[in-house]
DNA sequence: AGCCAGGCCCATT
DNA sequence: AATGGGCATGGC
């Protein structure tokens, strides 16, 4: 097999461990010194980085995409740098960049996340791939909507799902018979998308930005978890919801909130 | 040992 | 519309 790459040599945006590391993706692993195994979907990049490059292996036009590489994050750090909070946070989380994943593999993904640690959901996300996503040799797809769909929430609580396995049933259920419109959320306006999303068991508002951010790359969303949270009162103060945090901090960081809210988690769940 | 995690559902007000 | 209790699991 053809052995296709790209070389990232202006490094200024781009760290591995940065992206791979802040929270967004969950089916990743260090294979050595920097170097990373990435799956998506059903497919598998490897990314090797030092000082100077980045070389990503893996079908060239998929990886420019998932890697979001004809985006300019240079300028939307300039842009953001005037922003309140924001010098520090992107000063430490410089090579963040948001990848561009698979719709359904956020939806199911970030419905395990919720009140969820991170290694923990990685080895749920890691098993129902192994027993029912497609066997690609070296690795395993992420299960279809079709073939989550086949089993019921005994299964997904016996792979250590805990309360989340209804969901999990149910909303792979929805998908796979077309209740439920994956691909409708890409044409409908944030609002109408949040709520949408938010109609399927298990998503709620803070779950829907997620997805929203990460499967759809939408942008003016901010997604408030515990992390955020401790970063709000620390910089803002005061007592204030969920969903008053959401709005206050989409008032200040409007357009550019999805990438100010991945600095600011970065920045607060790597750092300290 | 006990706290906590990329929160949500549902009943109640 | 807003609040609060309950919740499976296991990493640290």
């Amino acid at each position: 097999m053809e052995e296709e790459y790209i070389i990232v040599d202006d490094l200024s945006s781009f760290d591995i461990r940065q992206i791979l590391d802040c929270g967004q993706i969950f089916r990743y692993a260090k294979t050595g010194e920097g170097e990373y195994v990435v799956h998506s979907r059903d497919r598998q990049l490897t990314v090797r980085q030092d000082k100077e490059k980045a070389v990503i292996c893996g079908d060239k036009e998929f990886a420019r995409r998932f890697f979001d590489l004809d985006r300019d994050y240079g300028a939307i750090k300039e842009r953001l740098h005037a922003l309140p909070f924001m010098a520090e946070s992107i000063g430490y989380g410089a090579g963040i960049r948001i990848l561009n994943n698979d719709p359904f593999e956020m939806i199911i993904s970030f419905i395990i996340s919720a009140n969820n640690h991170i290694p923990r959901i990685k080895g749920i996300i890691e098993r129902l791939c192994n027993d029912l996503g497609k066997d690609m040799g070296a690795y395993h797809a992420f299960p279809t909507a079709q073939a989550m769909a086949q089993k019921g929430e005994e299964y997904y609580l016996a792979q250590g799902a805990g309360y989340r396995a209804p969901y999990l049933a149910c909303t792979a259920r929805a998908i796979a018979e077309g209740a439920f419109d994956v691909d409708a959320v890409r044409d409908m306006p944030t609002p109408a998308a949040q709520k949408y999303l938010c109609s399927l068991l298990g998503v709620g508002p803070k779950v829907a930005d997620c997805i929203l951010l990460f499967g759809y790359h939408r942008t003016d969303v901010f997604p408030v978890d515990t992390w955020i949270k401790k970063v709000y009162r620390e910089k803002l103060g005061g007592e204030a919801s969920g969903a008053q945090m959401r709005k206050k901090l989409i008032g200040i960081y409007g357009e550019l909130s999805g990438y100010a809210q991945q600095y600011l988690f970065f920045g607060k769940r790597d750092n300290k």
